[in-house]
DNA sequence: GACATTAGAGTAAACGTTTACTCAAAAGCT
DNA sequence: AGCTTTTGAGTAAACGTTTACTCTAATGTC
C-alpha cells in the first residue's frame, strides 16, 4: 500500500499541513526538531508525494515537454540531451514526444502534455506546423520555445541558426574551390530549414552571377533513403555537376550511396557538402565537409529560455536567439585547380 | 481559464457523472441523445480532462516509462521508437528517461515515474543496476520489463538476445576466415552485455582449442572514444593480432579511428567485427561486419509484453523472450588464405 | 507590565475527476 | 394489472495534496 501524507502526519503526531511544509521546504512555520523528525519518517516509510494530487491543487508541474518529429534522426538525440541536461539541472523533468512526422500524433501529444499540466514546451518540427496545432498552441497558456523555426505567437520565443546565410556560405566556399555547376538537394518542400537553405543557395548564385538552373535542384525526404533517391535522380540528369550542396547530413549520406551505386567517387568525380555535422559526418569516408550546428547548445539554451520564461526571468531584450554555425572543412570537396579564372 | 467537467455539465444541464460517463465511453447509463450533445460541447469548449484529477482518483495512468542510459548512443533511439510505436498503438504514452549513465539520475527518474503513477516501465541499463534502484523496483507494484539484462524480480519479465552465443559465433566466423590471433574489446566491466559477450569469446576459444591470452583483451566505455582508446591500447601491445571482435558498433567505429591514426588499414592489416548493427555500420568504409540485433523489434515487443502484463493478458508460458541475432557479413574482415591449415 | 509581534502548528476548503449508490420512470413479464 | 428488470441519470464520497486562515503561546518592545 502506498504511504500518503496523512500516514506520515498520523505517525509523527502532527497535521498534514506540517508535513507538507517540511516536504516542500517551506522556510516558515516548522521547528527544526519537527522538521528532522518528519524527514526521518519520510525516509523510513519511503514516502513519495503524489504528483497527481500536487498537480491537481497547484495546477502545474515541474515537467517540460519536448516535441520532435523523429528521434531516429541523429540530430534529435543530441538536441534532446541538451534540453534534458538543462532541465534536470533546474529540477525539471522532460517528457520526450516523438511526433513521428505525423500531425495527428503530434496533436495527440500536445493534448497529452496539456492534460498533464506541463509548464512549458520546446517544440521542433521541420515541417510546417499544422493549423490545428498552431491554434492550440496559440490558445494555450503554456510557454513555448520553437527551435529552428520562426513562429510568432505571443507566449513564445524562437531559437534558430541563420540557415540562409550558412547555405550561402557553403556555395561561396564551393565557388572558391573552383566549382561553377553546383547542385542542390533539398528536404521536404514545407520544411522551414530546407526553404531557408534553398534561399541561401539562390542568394549565393545571384551574388556570384551564376544563373540559376532548375534542373540542378531536387528534393527528397530528410532521410538517408531520401538523399539517395534525390542524388540518383540528380546525377542521372547528366547536367555536368561538379558539386552538390545537400540540405542535411543524413541526406548527404544517402548521396554517398547514390554515388557509389553509380560508380562515382567523392570528391574526385563530385564534391558533396552536408549540413548539421552529425556524428556520422566525420566517420564516413571521405569525411564529410558540412555546416556545424551547435545542436547540443541549442537544446540546452532552449530549455534555458523556456525555464526563464516559466520562472518569470524573461530577458527584456532580444527575444529570439540566433546561433552561429561553422563550416567544417573535411575531405568531401575537391579543389578544381584547372578552372578557367574569369 | 481552463474548462472543467463541471462547466460542461452545467452548460449541458446534466450532472458531472454523466459527462464523465460520456467522455470515458462507458457503454451504459447515457442516452444516445445526451451523448451527442455532450460530445458537441466538449468539442466546442475544447474540454480536456485533467490527467491529474483523473490519476488521483484512479491511482493509475496510461503512461509507461522507458529508462535508458544514453539516448545519444544510436542503439537507443531505435529501441525507443519501437516502444513508443507499440505504446501509442495501444493508447499509451511513453515518457523517455535518459539516466545519463548516472545511478542518481536514474533513481530520480524512477521516483518521478512512480510519483506520476506510471503503469509500467521498460528498463534498460547496460551497467549493473544499483542496489537501491533494484530494491525500489522490487518493492514497487509497477510491472517492469527488462531489456537486455536478466533480472529476476517478481513483477518483471526479461527480454534479451543470446549475447554469449552470438559472440561465440563471431569468433567461429573469424576462425573460419583463417584468423587465430583474435583480440577482444569489451565494454564497461559491469555491463551485462559485455560480460556475456566476453563469455562467448572464451567459449569459442575453448571450442577451437585456442589458448586464452589475457593481453588480447581490453575494456573501455561504450562510446566511440572508449573504442578508440581501447583500440590504441590493444594495438600498441604488438601482440600479432589479425582480428578483433569489438563489443559494440560505436566502439568498433572508435577502433576504425585508432587504426587510422596508427596507419593501419582495415581489413588488410586487421579485421574488425562489431555488434548491434546500428545504421552507421553500413555507412562507414569498409562497411562493418557486425551482429545484427533486432533493436526496433525488441523495443516493440517489450512494450507489448509490458502492456500485456498491465492489462492482465499475461502469457502463461515462456516468461522471457529471447531474440535471434544475425551476423551481417560486410567488408571489415579479411580472409587469410595463407594460413597454415592444421 | 501591557501590548504587539512572531513562531509553530492546526483546520478545512479547494483542485477536477471517477464511481458506488440511489432513485424514478419506463419497459418487460406473466 | 401487478410485479420485476432495465435505463438514464443524479448524489456525494473519495483520491492526496497545498494553502489561506486561524489560533495559542512565546518572545520582544517601550
Amino acid at each position: 500500500m502506498k504511504v500518503t501524507i496523512t500516514d506520515i502526519a498520523r505517525i509523527a503526531g502532527v497535521s498534514v499541513a506540517t508535513v507538507s511544509r517540511v516536504v516542500n521546504n517551506k522556510s516558515k512555520g516548522v521547528s527544526e526538531e519537527t522538521r528532522k523528525k518528519i524527514w526521518q519518517l519520510v525516509e523510513e516509510y519511503n514516502y513519495q508525494p503524489s504528483a497527481m494530487a500536487r498537480g491537481l491543487v497547484t495546477g502545474t508541474s515541474k515537467i517540460i515537454g519536448l516535441i520532435i518529429p523523429d528521434i531516429t534522426n541523429p540530430f534529435y538525440p543530441v538536441l534532446a540531451k541538451g534540453v534534458e541536461d538543462y532541465a534536470s539541472e533546474k529540477g525539471y523533468h522532460m517528457i520526450l514526444c516523438d511526433g513521428g512526422n505525423d500531425p495527428h500524433k503530434e496533436l495527440s501529444y500536445l493534448k497529452f502534455l496539456e492534460e498533464h499540466y506541463v509548464t512549458g514546451i520546446v517544440y521542433n518540427n521541420f515541417r510546417e506546423i499544422s493549423e490545428e496545432t498552431l491554434s492550440r498552441l496559440r490558445n494555450s497558456s503554456v510557454p513555448v520555445v520553437f527551435v529552428d523555426s520562426k513562429v510568432a505567437i505571443p507566449q513564445s520565443r524562437n531559437l534558430y541558426i541563420d540557415n540562409r546565410g550558412a547555405m550561402a556560405g557553403v556555395i561561396h566556399y564551393l565557388y572558391a574551390q573552383g566549382h561553377r555547376n553546383i547542385g542542390f538537394i533539398g528536404g521536404p518542400d514545407d520544411s522551414y530549414s530546407s526553404i531557408e537553405r534553398f534561399k541561401g543557395y539562390k542568394d549565393a548564385l545571384q551574388d556570384l552571377q551564376i544563373p540559376f538552373r532548375e534542373e540542378l535542384v531536387v528534393y527528397g525526404e530528410y532521410t538517408t533513403r531520401g538523399g539517395s533517391r534525390a542524388g540518383q535522380l540528380l546525377l542521372s540528369r547528366n547536367v555536368g555537376l561538379t558539386a552538390v550542396a545537400v540540405c542535411n547530413d543524413i541526406m548527404a549520406v544517402g548521396m554517398y550511396d547514390a554515388c557509389e551505386s553509380l560508380g562515382l567517387t567523392i570528391p574526385e568525380d563530385i564534391s558533396v557538402v552536408g549540413f548539421d555535422d552529425i556524428n556520422i559526418a566525420r566517420l564516413i569516408r571521405p569525411k564529410l565537409t558540412t555546416v556545424k550546428q551547435p545542436t547540443y547548445e541549442m537544446g540546452y539554451k532552449s530549455a534555458n529560455m523556456l525555464i526563464d520564461i516559466i520562472e518569470g526571468k524573461q530577458h527584456k531584450v532580444g527575444h529570439d536567439k540566433v546561433f552561429d554555425t561553422e563550416l567544417k572543412i573535411r575531405d568531401s570537396v575537391k579543389k578544381l585547380i584547372n578552372y578557367d579564372r574569369s
